[in-house]
RNA sequence: GGGCAGUUAGCCAAGUGGCCAAAGGCGACUGACUGUAAAUCAGUUGGGGACACCCCUUCGGAGGUUCGAAUCCUUCACUGCCCA
């Protein structure tokens, strides 16, 4: 660990702009830092996880965290980085993700620390309850629409035919808010956050030194980006989701097991604690070693246990092992229960794999592995279905009694890594 | 309220009376090669079937013209832009 938290994320390759003064400030003083999270959904995903573990950063250099819920600026919603409008979400559903997601910010920070411990708020609590005309005159009288007009969230909308509302227009004055309230309230003097909140950290600074006349300070993170150009956080099956019922551990731990070779190294600094010597050696591994991928390993370890726990990492591992190893046959049936508990299952009646047994495509399409009999049978044809891990080659196969294992289960696999259990009920 | 433009498959986008289950691109799926990577190559991508052949449904909704409509007409809805 670097001796200073500036240098720390610095060769981490975390930051991708700040203020001036702000090196200076987390070398010489502790101070209290705040980054907002948005409850667009009822779960954080990966990607909020930078932000949140930089703040755990800080933290632990003695800095003090405040994470921010969104629960009043969800109201109205952050144009940046979006190029269109957004539906806005009903007020249950923002205070029911607020709920949700406050629960997910507090496993990351310290509250019992003596010295620096972390806070958690909701910035509902005071926004919802001003005043417009209050609002207008004492906080919009100090930006000019012109400076409003000149930031990218908005320009790059206006230069759209569908335009902004004057709802997201005004979303910075709410945020720049925040930034005062949280400076009056706990004396904070520093911002985070992705890089499109530049915009609007900004806008929070220059409220506070016209409103105040102090000095507050912005510093932004790079946006995590793929070497293969498509989204950070996403597969085919959507958002990976910190909620393990919406992104099971072991698919979260597959997530980050998948990562590319050209990106590894660079999530290992985002993410981990790992130390610096500890990442080089990982990179040293990847050019020699590549296909032992020992930093993939290393990074979805750290990443499962961080956010499921011990436990759930020694399942997703295990799971993965079998999964990828093959051999199902040897499993007894309670292990088979165990390693599959991750995987998507359904479950059929016994008596229909009786006899002549159900037809292979029609349990692929019950099962949910296809979405339909041409698909399932486009499947099978193309040799992408096996069941107990050995490859179909007949597209009028029918699974039987004979291929349940342990009696109880059927293993359907579509391609490498699909795997959809089948268990027979009684 | 007025004017104009638009609504086609997961997305973008061609098609403007039959050869249209609908070009092309993206995405996605499968295979080969591999390291559960990347790149590359090949196939597939509305549903059903007795599956190299047939049937059904789909081009914003409803109705109509026609032997025949994604394509023409009427009407409704929605979206965007401009004017008030």
């Amino acid at each position: 660990m670097s001796n200073n938290a500036f240098e720390e994320l610095q060769w981490r390759g975390l930051i991708f702009d700040y203020m001036e003064g702000v090196p200076e400030l987390l070398a010489k003083e502790k101070v209290t830092v705040y980054n907002g999270f948005d409850p667009t959904a009822d779960s954080l995903h990966v990607g909020h996880t930078l932000p949140l573990i930089a703040l755990a950063r800080l933290q632990r250099f003695g800095h003090t965290p405040i994470a921010v819920a969104g629960g009043g600026t969800g109201m109205i919603g952050d144009p940046s980085g979006k190029s269109s409008e957004r539906q806005l979400l009903s007020r249950e559903q923002i205070e029911y993700n607020v709920s949700c997601i406050q629960k997910q910010l507090a496993h990351f920070l310290d509250f019992e620390v003596k010295s620096n411990p972390a806070t958690l708020v909701n910035n509902a609590d005071w926004l919802l309850k001003l005043n417009l005309v209050d609002f207008l005159r004492e906080i919009g009288k100090h930006f000019t629409v012109n400076y409003m007009l000149a930031k990218d969230s908005v320009k790059s909308r206006l230069e759209r035919e569908e335009g902004i509302s004057f709802t997201e227009f005004s979303y910075m004055l709410l945020q720049s808010y925040d930034f005062l309230h949280l400076y009056d309230t706990f004396g904070c003097k520093l911002q985070t956050g992705g890089s499109d909140q530049w915009g609007n950290i900004t806008a929070g600074a220059e409220l506070i030194r016209r409103v105040r006349g102090g000095q507050a300070y912005g510093m932004v993170y790079h946006l995590i980006t793929k070497a293969d150009g498509t989204k950070f956080g996403k597969t085919e099956s959507g958002s990976v989701w910190l909620d393990p019922n919406k992104t099971s551990p072991y698919r979260f731990y597959q997530f980050w097991l998948n990562t590319d070779d050209r990106d590894v190294i660079k999530y290992l600094k985002y993410f981990t604690f790992f130390t610096r010597e500890e990442i080089e050696g990982m990179e040293v591994s990847l050019a020699e070693r590549p296909e032992q991928r020992e930093p993939h390993r290393a990074l979805a370890r750290a990443m499962t246990q961080m956010i499921h726990g011990e436990t759930a990492l020694a399942r997703a591992e295990q799971a993965s092992q079998a999964l990828f190893g093959g051999e199902l046959e040897n499993l007894n049936a309670a292990e088979i229960a165990d390693i599959f508990s991750e995987v998507p299952a359904c479950e059929v009646p016994r008596h229909q794999l009786e006899g002549e047994g159900y037809p292979l495509v029609d349990l692929l399409v019950t099962s949910g592995v296809a979405r339909s009999k041409g698909e399932a049978r486009r499947n099978i044809q193309e040799g992408g279905i096996y069941v107990n891990n050995r490859r179909v080659e007949d597209v009028n196969r029918a699974v039987n009694l004979q291929d349940a294992l342990q009696g109880q289960f059927v293993v359907l696999r579509k391609g490498r890594k699909n795997y959809t259990l089948v268990r027979l009920l009684e």
